[in-house]
RNA sequence: GGGUGCUUAGCUCAGCGGUAGAGCGCUGCCCUUACAAGGCAGAUGUCGGGAGUUCGACCCUCUCAGCACCCACCA
């Protein structure tokens, strides 16, 4: 016996350890057709969070849906190494003991964040797990920890380098020196997109610029790299200018001069029209330089301080000291015009938050446009396809003003760049070390320091996860795999770029469709983040946590009282009893509803709740059918004889619909769709009637119908849990062992269990036209019930007259007395002469036989009666438009007819009763 | 400056060229032996504004307004 309700806890970790140690997540080879899906990989020292829990559910649906339809699927997964993340929280460790990696050295450091790898690394994987999720932990894993590839263990590094000495050769991969976006924090270049320009409130000053007889003043929101101006520039149209252009006007505290050149790119109607150019520390006037063969001049050292190309006054000032400092200058020269406030863009470094710097150094790219090209055509052919649609253009449009990519960085923590140096400075890039010696001649070799972008590495995953660079039957069999499912802020960063590496060297996509999903925010639409407390962690909606541990880990670690102060608000308004338990299922049901097509999903805690409620349901009805079923005839003996009522084959015929609209729903990633109808199906359907109904069926004399009654209910349910299976993993497999012996299933588990598929035969349309009009009719009769305002537990006669042409009416009217709680049913062609309340039925009358006030009933009757009158109303002034008639097709006008004759026999028929009725 | 998405019941969101929907919340009644994490009944919307196309628009077109996000070189 099912306990009285469904405790989530106890069945969640025993039926996944259950389920992994019997190596049911595997793929199996040699079967068709393949069904796979790469992971997103999470860092590896990272937790899991609400944005990871969503994709995780619905991947695992997809997994487990596809699985149980027979595919080959492979779910591979992995962590990331995810360079400078990693690196940051290793240095933050060593910083609390008063360190820095310069203390460690590279060799020892690496070891350390190596460590801190081994020690955390598990975390995110135990995380998954929890989830349900059906992972491959075993696919592509080298090191033996169950947790898929790491990018960093040493197979994926071979394919780092393999792909980074072919790209060079190639000439795809150069070293250049080149303007970059420099993290002064970090020490370390990065990439375009690992900067975020955000408007910000800062000043504008204007500056004058002496010249021979006349002068130029500019405008500059970053007075101090002036000392690394080599040019003032004006537009080549602009008049006030033109007779200054190849003059030189002094450059001010530097004692340099410069010279004014025209250029295109200056706009005479902004500011004063001229500008001063900087090359070495700003990308325009980087490109301005280049144009006009002029020398950019690096006024910074690496550490954002003035260096030796700065007048010596300034040298060694970190770059904002330099700044207060060359505007005090220029105001006591008084060349400093005006200093006003102005909204600016700063760009800022992703990972740090620290103001980038234009630097230039010495730099590794990849040069995109070639790799772009096909990456192109893929989406513009549809061969790769986005979910929702409209993210193409996003795709598109980016790789259409694609730039170079700077994949260097100065780091520690990562695939380290394959070149080497000698001391003449040539470079040989080579696939290790003695490669590159046999390249070299005895030179003395020293290796490049620098490491690659992590995001260069997880643009191979999709075929270096897969053994790339052998050749193996995992390529052929699960690249393309069958859908990337993530999220739209790394289109850029991964899923293009995924894109063009799998095409370039496997000639394949990485996948056939990428599926975005919306972002998470709170109930209120906020972004979630530590700094609000409105994070929620997925672990503590399956689990359970109490207001005291949940302010407790919100605040941990936080310096700052007012922060503090803020989110214990903020808990203590939201969560002020903490958070119950809901359990794994009721997560992810709650994610599959959610997942609509919008860009936002808002998660709401009374969302989850009502899907624990609606786990609990299952559990009840399981509970239901098995006190009516175990160790009863369930019709299972052939011999015996079956009979099927039109409420047996209406519900068999609503599970056809249902098991139809979820496999529309799974090939259209519309998971609301699909957890909308299973949700439907169980709770407005099974539960709300057939159950009820079958109550009535089983007391039957004819034990034929109590064997199709026990026969249905459990072949129905035992078909329910492998629908839903995909979205509630646990609690339909806990279920489903005790109801599928009943329904004569084999089968060690659920998940190998066949999923359901619609069989358009067993559509009983005669079944659901009856069922339609018992429903019908118990509605109108509960309606009557509940405002003839009955005392607790009062049941009353019916009397109905109804249509000779209703199928069985007497099972008919058996329902309807055990649904509307009536104490008996008459029927007679004619209702007797009473006040009593009266519902209108298509062709039946219903009358609820009590005495009531006549004049709430003529109320009551007369409310209906205009409302039948407006429909009426309506309809007909719809029918009397010649044009909707003569232009609208057949069958809407057909429609509008019948719709018309069914409210005026209705209403002939209310107003008959009201006639009767007493004045 | 370019682009994308959104605006429907108190809240969060589906929706379709042909009678406005769900969940939660709300109101009333009910501990009916699967479930009070439940049952039954009920209320609630000029579908952001305007114009157009159409026999018919919440849906298509245009336009305006508001919100959100992405990209971009204006000092």
């Amino acid at each position: 016996m099912l306990d009285k309700s469904f405790d989530p806890a106890a069945i969640e970790e025993r039926w996944y350890q259950r389920w992994e140690s019997s190596g049911y997540f595997r793929h199996r080879d040699n079967e068709t057709p393949a069904y796979c899906i790469q992971l997103p990989p999470p860092n590896v020292t990272g937790t899991l969070h609400m944005g990871h829990a969503f994709q995780q559910t619905l991947m695992d649906a997809l997994i487990r849906y596809h699985r149980m339809r027979g595919d080959n699927t492979n779910w591979v997964v992995g962590t990331d190494h995810a360079g400078i993340a990693t690196q940051i929280v290793v240095e933050r460790q060593l910083e609390e003991q008063g360190k820095s990696r310069h203390d460690l050295g590279r060799e020892k450091f690496i070891d350390r964040v190596r460590q801190w790898k081994q020690q955390s690394g598990a975390t995110i994987t135990r995380q998954m797990r929890r989830l349900g999720a059906s992972a491959n932990w075993e696919y592509a894993d080298t090191e033996g920890q169950r947790a898929g590839y790491f990018t960093m263990d040493a197979h994926m590094s071979r394919a780092v380098v393999e792909v980074f000495v072919r790209l060079y050769e190639k000439g795809l991969i150069y070293r250049g020196k080149r303007l970059v976006n420099w993290d002064p924090v970090l020490g370390t270049a990065v990439s375009d997109l690992e900067v975020d320009t955000d408007e910000e409130d800062g000043r504008i000053w204007e500056i004058r610029y002496p010249g021979d007889g006349f002068s130029l003043t500019v405008a500059t929101t970053r007075p101090e790299t002036m000392l690394g101006d080599v040019a003032l520039a004006v537009h080549p149209d602009d008049a006030r200018y033109r007779a200054l252009v190849g003059k030189s006007v002094q450059l001010p505290l530097t004692g340099r001069s410069v010279p004014v050149i025209a250029d295109q790119y200056v706009d005479p109607q902004f500011g004063t029209g001229a500008v001063k150019i900087t090359p070495g520390h700003d990308f325009n006037d980087y490109q301005v330089g280049r144009r006009h063969g002029l020398e950019p001049i690096s006024i910074m050292r690496l550490d954002a301080h003035l260096n030796e190309n700065a007048p010596a006054k300034y040298r060694g000032l970190e770059r904002f000291e330099a700044r207060k400092q060359v505007l005090a200058d220029l105001r006591a020269q008084g060349l400093l015009i005006s200093e006003k406030p102005y909204r600016l863009r700063v760009p800022r470094s992703g990972r740090t938050g620290e103001i980038v710097e234009p630097m230039l150094t010495d730099q590794w790219f990849v040069a995109m446009e070639t790799l772009a090209r096909p990456a192109l055509a893929a989406a513009a052919s549809g061969e790769l396809e986005f979910f929702p649609e409209h993210w193409t253009t996003t795709y598109r449009q980016w790789l259409e003003n694609i730039q170079d990519w700077c994949i260097s960085r100065q780091l520690w923590w990562g695939h380290q760049v394959p070149a080497w140096y000698d001391d003449a400075g040539n470079i040989y890039v080579a696939r290790d070390e003695a490669a590159a010696r046999a390249k070299a001649g005895d030179k003395p070799l020293r290796r490049d320091p620098d490491v690659l972008d992590t995001w260069f590495s997880s643009a191979l995953v999709p075929f270096s996860s897969l053994g790339w660079p052998e050749k193996t039957r995992d390529l052929d069999v699960f690249l393309p795999s069958s859908v990337l499912v993530t999220g739209f802020d790394i289109i850029f960063f991964w899923v293009a770029r995924m894109v063009m590496m799998s095409l370039h060297f496997t000639k394949k996509l990485p996948f056939r469709h990428v599926y975005i999903n919306a972002i998470v925010r709170d109930a209120d639409g906020e972004k979630m983040s530590k700094s609000k407390g409105n994070t929620l962690d997925p672990l503590d909606l399956i689990d359970g946590i109490t207001f005291e541990a949940l302010a407790k880990k919100s605040t941990v670690g936080l310096l700052r009282a007012e922060h503090r102060q803020k989110i214990e608000t903020y808990i203590k308004a939201h969560f002020p009893n903490g958070i119950p338990a809901f359990g794994a299922d009721a997560l992810r049901f709650t994610f599959a509803s959610l997942a609509s097509f919008s860009r936002t999903l808002n998660f709401d805690l009374e969302r989850c709740e009502g899907y624990r409620n609606f786990c609990n349901k299952l559990w009840n009805a399981t509970r239901f059918v098995l006190m009516n079923t175990e160790g009863k005839d369930c019709g299972m003996d052939d011999s015996r004889p079956v009979k099927l009522s039109f409420i047996d084959r209406w519900i068999v015929s609503q599970l056809q619909r249902v098991e139809a609209e979820v496999a529309q729903g799974f090939a259209e990633y519309r998971f609301d769709n699909l957890a909308g109808a299973i949700y439907r199906f169980v709770w407005d359907e099974y539960c709300d009637w057939y159950v009820e109904l079958a109550k009535v069926q089983l007391q039957d004399a004819d034990e034929a119908v109590q064997r199709g009654t026990r026969r249905t209910l459990v072949r129905v349910l035992e078909t329910a849990l492998r629908l839903a299976h995909p979205v509630v993993p646990f609690i339909t497999e806990e279920l489903w062992q005790k109801v599928a012996p009943l329904a004569g299933k084999r089968g060690d588990t659920i998940m190998l269990a066949r999923y359901p598929q619609s069989e358009p035969a067993k559509i009983d349309e005669a079944a659901e036209r009856d069922m339609a009009l018992l429903k019908e009719w118990t509605n109108a009769t509960r309606n009557l019930r509940a405002q003839a305002k009955l005392a607790p537990g009062e049941r009353l006669p019916l009397y109905a007259s109804v249509a000779p042409q209703v199928g069985d009416v007497q099972l008919m009217i058996a329902g309807l007395r055990a649904l509307a709680r009536l104490s008996e049913v008459k029927t007679a062609p004619t209702l007797p002469e009473s006040p009593s309340p009266v519902a209108v039925v298509g062709e039946a009358r219903l009358m609820l036989y009590k005495e009531v006030d006549p004049a709430a009933e003529r109320e009551r009757l007369a409310k209906e009666s205009a409302r039948l009158a407006g429909e009426i109303g309506k309809a007909r002034s719809q029918l009397s438009n010649p044009s909707f008639v003569e232009r609208a097709p057949a069958n809407v006008v057909a429609q509008m007819r019948e719709r018309l004759a069914g409210f005026e026999a209705t209403l002939a028929k209310v107003n008959a009763q009201l006639e009767k009725l007493p004045r």
